[in-house]
DNA sequence: CACAAAAGTTAGGTACACCAAACAATATGA
DNA sequence: TCATATTGTTTGGTGTACCTAACTTTTGTG
């Protein structure tokens, strides 16, 4: 099992939709990879073979395509990369759809680990605390859509969500 | 004035160290860009042509190098959704300066202008308002560091927010 | 089974972005 | 000023990633 030496975006791309096709078909085919990425199919061969050399996917040409467990392990993480992000610019930053996947798609290559993690931590703790959660974003999307800064309904506000504490004190989150 | 289509990221990079050497030395040459890409000179050339072509860089050959109004319109967006991204990594999820640099060198080639200033939207908010602040960001630290999740000291919590923004109330911020 | 349609591959070509090494221009300083 | 060091460019080459068009294999249908 050696280090994954790290791929292109490219090569990411063909392994986030294997793995993606795997879930719908339970196979890959050239020519799904190639529709869903956009490209023409003779470009595909190319990109398949050094996922052959990388021991990432399992093909032979004319046959069907699957992931090795490295090539699953990988294709998951940039998946997750995918979800975390997307969840973020549409949940916290309240992009719309396809504003946000097109960002996500862009920016699961450019983040490491440690960052995807910190991001999932902070997503999470923004929405279970008592002090934020769905009550604090709705407030963000108000200010954001009004382009008022006005702290005015603050202590209203505060109230509010220490009484929504009270009331759910003791109660664990699902 | 054309519509700027679009760069590639070589491309970007080349514009961002050019700005940052015009701030630091008024011109740029070619050395310091590649030294600062980690490139060798003799690769710099070529960008420099293309962005010439483009009409971002005014440039003849063993000249200095200068941006073109347009090229320090494109160079300072990209520093700026550089600063912002950084900005979010380092001081919302708290990473370390290398790899909130690294990250942000990544991600500011794939994020449009609405998901930046959305996310500089946000960042503003989540420091500025009285349920979050520098005291909620805190609090967000230390339950990364410590790993638990229990909500125990959130009545507390709130009544201190509370009370801080009693405090604070009508005084407009900085 | 045979043959046409569909799917996949190959071959040749483009563009980008880099490298190393040879070469050219400029700058410095003795 | 002139030799040399520094800086910049050119050339030829590599690797990636895509394209189109021609070709091959597989598949499905009468």
């Amino acid at each position: 099992m050696q280090k994954s030496a790290q791929l292109s975006e490219s090569l990411e791309d063909y392994l986030e939709v294997i793995l993606g096709l795997e879930r719908e078909n339970k196979v890959a085919r050239a020519k799904d990879i190639a529709q869903k990425l956009g490209i023409q199919p003779g470009s595909v061969t190319g990109g398949l073979k050094s996922l052959v050399e990388k021991n990432l996917i399992n093909y032979e040409p004319y046959s069907f395509i699957t992931l090795t467990a490295e090539g699953a392990r990988i294709a998951k993480t940039i998946t997750r990369r995918h979800r975390v992000l997307k969840d973020f610019l549409l949940k916290v930053l309240q992009l719309d759809e396809d504003t946000a996947e097109a960002a996500a798609c862009r920016m699961e290559h450019a983040v490491d680990e440690l960052s995807v993690e910190r991001l999932v931590d902070f997503v999470e703790y923004l929405f279970e605390c008592p002090r934020t959660g769905d009550a604090w974003i709705q407030a963000f999307v108000d200010y954001t859509r009004s382009g008022k800064k006005s702290w005015e309904k603050c202590a209203a506000c505060l109230d509010d969500c220490r009484d929504r504490h009270q009331e759910n004190r003791g109660v664990p989150h699902s």
